[in-house]
RNA sequence: GGUGAUGUAGCUCAGCUGGUUAGAGCACAGGAUUCAUAAUCCUGGGGUCGAGGGUUCAAGUCCCUCUUUCACCA
């Protein structure tokens, strides 16, 4: 029985780069997918990027182009990342579209109507620069608990503290640095305190895991507030009707964006919008998210859906954060990975699908890529075990039976694997990933054990043992077909060339209970993957280090937020962190030389406590002697990435002043410091 | 701070409603094999299941306290 499926993944923010925190969650999607459409069932799965708000404007702004056009360029880039992961959108759109905004209105609408909407005057930060409201996150100050400085307006990264950005001493406004001054400004809240008895019945009805479950008892013990969905302008979004000057807070139109991406793609290819829409549908809608926006899907989305006359999702699925090497991910560790440096180092986007199917399972928990294990792992399930069944066996039946097949018919092996494939299936419906790689991975050493115990290697060399040999190779490539089916939904590439390598038609799950038969005849084998070379690991960890200087607008550290802008930009101020980045040293000057040939640079050599020296390539031949310079101390940046100059290496950097008037001038530190100690 | 989760061999993880000497893969050691882009097969060493207390004939599995790591607090 074809079942009819609408599947999303949240969308991401249209404010930075796709990472591998990000990918967890469109790779668990996409296998859920491709598993659902092997079984035959409709299923369309969409997306888009998210567009609006506050973060967007301002970036635009500072980048001096429209939001329009920076959206337009993000989207261009997200799609490239998604295609190339192999993850397969039916539609991959964008909240600023008309569908959107007129989807949005309506249900406004529809809630206005309900008497779900209420107007409130609040009182909230204004930059009286910049002629606009604040978010909280774009107000900075003192924290009022420890004192700290330039913490953000809801929170202290230092103490943990939570507060309003009304308590924080010295308050600046984070985009022109002004003090921002109270305002008054009129918002319209959605009545979410009106929908708790249906929303209490919502998330008990099995729509939520367990986990999340409890998160949702937590939250209604705490009493519902009604929800702020009204932004003043300026503002990057869509006005709400009948308010001139007010706009739809983004995270209001961004799930709305789930049915525009679907209404696009109704309109491009003839589906029914309100077959999967209208109330009382009994089509399936499911959501993948990260743990972080479950408030938003398990309470704010289905009243928002519930009350403007459409269908409440059917499950909402929530995963955990990756992290990598068992900490968050980090741009000074190296471990900010994007998606493209992951494909410009390892290339395989499988690999990484692999790893993560292997790492996940229907909890929220978080998961880590631990690079050596990733290597470890890949290489020998993938390449050692799975893919060496293929390349162990193909060559003889190419070589002695003209690529012909001939099976046995009763294979015990093979009778064993195909008897797995519905504990295999169920795993993939619960998103139980891991568990379904775990069964294959047995099975694959199943039928490395076969082939060891028959040999065929050495009835290859007896006379009169060609049928025996045949059929061994046979059976064992039959085998390796079950396996690629069971691993179709995790290595689609992979097994699209396998089906043309096995001259079979594309596999759908009920091809579990074909064969290849007798005569059937398979083509040429060539090796299909190879190993991850553990210095690609290290290129890339190295690359995303050296990038640390040109990295500009901070993505988020966190894995899969798609909202919340958690670092923007500050204004002209850096953060202590931004700081602390830069290793500078005291560094004891033991030798300094003119550079042949060059006219502006003295080659010294730097002792900052390391067991080697530095050389550094130094600008000051204008205003210094070297003679005058050997065993003075100065100020060097230890950790900027060695560069190639014409004369040789430079690794680091003296730092010195200079303007119209004169320089440059080093720097000497205070008596008593000593090769070596930090400046900080 | 409150709440939810989490801590099992060197690494990454399984262990269902409590029940025989705690499992897998990788890594490591020994052996076999040479068909396969050193892949494969067999055997083995290795864990007081975060700590302490309790319930029970019996606890990694239930309860309490503490602790680690992570997240959420709209």
């Amino acid at each position: 029985m074809a079942r009819k499926i609408l599947v999303t993944s949240a969308l991401p923010y249209a404010n930075g780069s796709i990472h591998l925190g990000h990918l967890v969650e469109y790779i668990q999607t996409d296998i859920w997918v491709r598993f659902q459409k092997m079984q035959g069932h409709e299923l369309h799965y969409v997306c888009a990027d998210d567009t609006h708000g506050t973060p967007i404007m301002l970036r635009a702004e500072k980048e001096g182009i429209t939001p329009e056009s920076l959206i337009e360029g993000v989207h261009k880039e997200h799609s490239a990342d998604f295609a190339e992961f192999l993850v397969g959108f039916d539609n991959y759109y964008s909240t600023n579209s008309d569908e959107n905004k007129t989807l949005s209105q309506n249900i406004y609408r529809a809630l206005k109507a309900n008497g779900k909407i209420a107007t409130k005057t609040i009182e909230q930060f204004y930059d009286p620069v910049k002629n606009m409201f604040l978010p909280d996150r774009f107000i900075k100050g003192e924290c009022p608990k420890c004192h700290a400085k330039d913490q953000y307006g809801d929170s202290c990264e230092v103490c943990g503290a939570t507060y309003n950005p009304t308590e924080l001493i010295d308050a600046y406004s984070a985009v022109s640095g002004a003090t921002p001054v109270r305002k008054e400004t009129e918002h319209h809240f959605f009545k979410l305190s009106d929908c708790e008895a249906f929303l209490k019945e919502w998330t008990r009805s099995g729509t939520l895991q367990g986990e999340a479950a409890n998160k949702m008892g937590e939250w209604f013990e705490n009493g519902l507030n009604d929800w702020d969905i009204s932004r003043d302008a300026p503002y990057f979004g869509f006005e709400i009707p009948d308010a001139p000057g007010k706009y739809f807070y983004v995270w209001l139109d961004a799930p709305i964006g789930y049915m525009a991406s679907f209404k696009n793609l109704c309109d491009k290819n003839g589906l029914d919008f309100d077959e999967y829409w209208k109330a009382g549908s009994d089509t399936e809608l499911y959501h993948f998210i990260g743990k972080d926006i479950l408030y938003f899907h398990a309470l704010f989305w289905p009243a928002t859906l519930e009350y403007s006359g459409y269908r409440t999702p059917t499950q909402v699925f929530a995963h955990g954060f990756l992290t990598v090497n068992g900490e968050k991910m980090s741009k000074s560790r190296g471990t900010f990975i994007t998606a493209r440096s992951y494909l410009d180092h390892i290339k395989n986007p499988e690999y990484l699908r692999y790893y993560y199917a292997a790492k996940l399972n229907s909890t929220m928990e978080d998961i880590d890529l631990n690079l050596e294990d990733f290597v470890a792992r890949v290489n020998s399930d993938l390449v050692g075990k799975y893919i060496n069944i293929a390349s162990r066996t193909a060559g003889f039946i190419n070589k002695r039976f003209d690529g012909k097949l001939n099976p046995s018919a009763d294979n015990a092996v093979v009778a064993e694997l195909k008897s797995a494939a519905a504990d295999i299936a169920k795993a993939y419906v619960a998103r139980d990933y891991g568990k379904a790689l775990r069964e294959i991975m047995r099975l694959s050493d199943l039928a490395n054990g076969f082939v060891a115990e028959k040999a065929p290697w050495v009835m290859a060399k007896q006379e009169g043992q060609d049928a025996e040999l045949q059929q061994v190779c046979s059976d064992a490539l039959e085998m390796f077909r079950l396996l690629t089916l069971y691993l179709k939904p995790v290595l689609p590439k992979l097994a699209v060339e396998i089906e043309a390598f096995l001259n079979i038609a594309p596999m759908q799950w009920h091809s579990v209970e074909a064969s290849l038969s007798a005569q059937h005849a398979i083509n040429q084998y060539n090796h299909l993957i190879t190993r991850i070379d553990p210095k690609a690991i290290e290129a890339m960890v190295d690359s995303n280090k050296a990038n640390l200087q040109s990295t500009e607008a901070p993505v988020k550290a966190d894995a899969v937020k798609t909202k919340v802008p958690q670092e923007q930009a500050a204004g002209d101020y850096i953060q202590i962190d931004d700081f602390t980045k830069v290793d500078l040293r005291i560094a004891k000057i033991v030798n300094a030389e003119h550079v042949e040939g060059a006219d502006k640079l003295l080659k010294l050599t730097l002792d900052i406590g390391e067991e080697n020296t530095r050389q550094v390539f130094a600008g000051i031949k204008s205003a210094y002697d070297p003679e005058t310079l050997k065993g003075r101390l100065t100020v060097m940046v230890a950790n900027l990435a060695p560069r190639k100059m014409k004369f040789g290496m430079s690794e680091g950097m003296v730092l010195a002043a200079s303007d119209e008037s004169g320089g440059p001038f080093i720097l000497s530190p205070d008596s008593g410091a000593q090769a070596g100690m930090k400046v900080k």
